[in-house]
DNA sequence: CAGTGGTCTAGACCACCTC
DNA sequence: AGGTGGTCTAGACCACTGA
């Protein structure tokens, strides 16, 4: 495929022919942006340059740009805010706290959050979790639990499990200093930001630990999430067995 | 809020001044297009006029139509097909079967499904029905339950609420009659026309007929999904609760 | 005030489909 | 060949933000 683009260095305006892998400058202009978030260049809540800017860089008109910025956008990849810049999105940002939760109480408003850290240990891979995390059978993880409380109760047993390499000194004592989210600290403090996930869902029953922490019955009814999270270019970095207490809250989610 | 829009009659080229209600023309546009399908001028399968066609119309350039359609095909509301031109969509198309199913098999593809009409009976609303579909109490409704099949084995079951008035001859033999998808019937038959839902998940014990259905003892854990089904305008005009089986398969869902 | 994103226009050309 | 949606451009002006 042709292209006129090199990484901010302008290009005389050739553009493309009937090629096979005939991709719109906006989606080149798209990858280029990507590979910026990717490396680190632009880290999250930074502003990235303007349209303008960013148009003569790349030595295209500025609707391209911008078409190319919103469907990043639309991908929760970007945030524009008018008037101010276009900004790399954030977890830090409390607003973006239930992207990927999506939990919602029966009746009435979710009373506020509490996660509480109750292991962290680091082991190797079994064949499972290797493969969830595209890793080899033996390479080193982590694995942690921790239980989410709205209110008094506890709602939520997660148990997690994170590619050894990526998260070097990640402990007990740096989840239970930490009072953030657990994305918006791993995107702080290891630089590995979470932008896309696959959810299935199971109804199963409580069993051992999940549910001594969720304080119920064995034999309860239990929602199990389990989730794979990726980071930038569909790389898998978290392999998660989420079990949800069905009570007062509930699992939601709007089809379009 | 000042409009230079008056359906189908071009207007002179003035635009908003700072109101306080202030709504770009292209969502203008949109409403208008949504108006069309709402009155069933349009119908799904349909072809809607050009995009240069509808500039004319409305007396506005063909890129401010186009951002308009660009939305509601985002929506699902519209399917833009290129060299062919703009249509309704419709559940009847295969193809979006799923956009309100997420069910999927844990391992391999998901076999054909049948659905199993079992019961169909008329009734008046009770106090959850009715808020649950904006009636009145007392108000007519139909009733029907159904088993999903997939392959071999029965997988979801569904009891599903819709308010009578507006699917006035629907029948257990209206159902057994059909061989497409219900949204299908719905919209074909009925002229109800499913854009948007809300689902509400929880794991509960299997009892009574749904058990039976399902073949699980009582008590076995089973997937209750809830969901209100919306048509435009935001009107609720399903109310439906599913219990799926979660041994073969998932409910499946994207997080972005 | 200057700088940013947001809207709107008019026109050119490309890619795809059908006749 | 003619119609459709898809891309790209250049330029104008509006709305929002913050100094």
């Amino acid at each position: 495929m042709k292209s006129r683009l090199s990484s901010f260095h302008p290009a005389p305006p050739v553009n493309f022919s009937s090629s096979p892998t005939f991709s719109p400058l906006y989606r080149q202009i798209k990858n280029l942006i990507m590979e910026q978030l990717a490396s680190g260049e632009w880290r999250p809540g930074d502003a990235i340059p303007s349209e303008a800017d960013l148009a003569l860089r790349f030595g295209v008109s500025q609707g391209t740009v911008r078409k190319a910025v919103d469907e990043m956008a639309m991908e929760n990849l970007l945030v524009r805010r008018q008037g101010k810049g276009t900004f790399v999105a954030t977890h830090d940002d409390p607003h973006s706290f239930f992207r990927f939760l999506r939990l919602a109480a029966n009746e009435g408003k979710l009373p506020v959050s509490r996660s509480i850290p109750l292991e962290c240990s680091r082991g190797c891979a079994g064949a499972e979790v290797a493969q969830m995390l595209g890793l080899k059978q033996g390479d080193p993880i982590v694995m942690m639990r921790r239980l989410l409380y709205f209110g008094d109760a506890p709602v939520v047993f997660d148990e997690i499990y994170l590619p050894g390499d990526l998260f070097q000194d990640l402990s007990l004592e740096t989840l239970k200093e930490s009072d953030k989210s657990l994305y918006s600290l791993f995107e702080t403090r290891y630089g590995v930001r979470m932008i896309r996930a696959d959810e299935r869902l199971f109804a199963v029953r409580a069993e051992g630990i999940a549910a001594q922490q969720l304080n119920v019955e064995e034999d309860s009814p239990l929602l199990l999430v389990e989730r794979v999270a990726f980071t930038y270019g569909d790389k898998p970095v978290e392999w998660r067995r989420g079990f949800y207490l069905t009570r007062e809250h509930h699992y939601h989610n709007e089809l379009n």
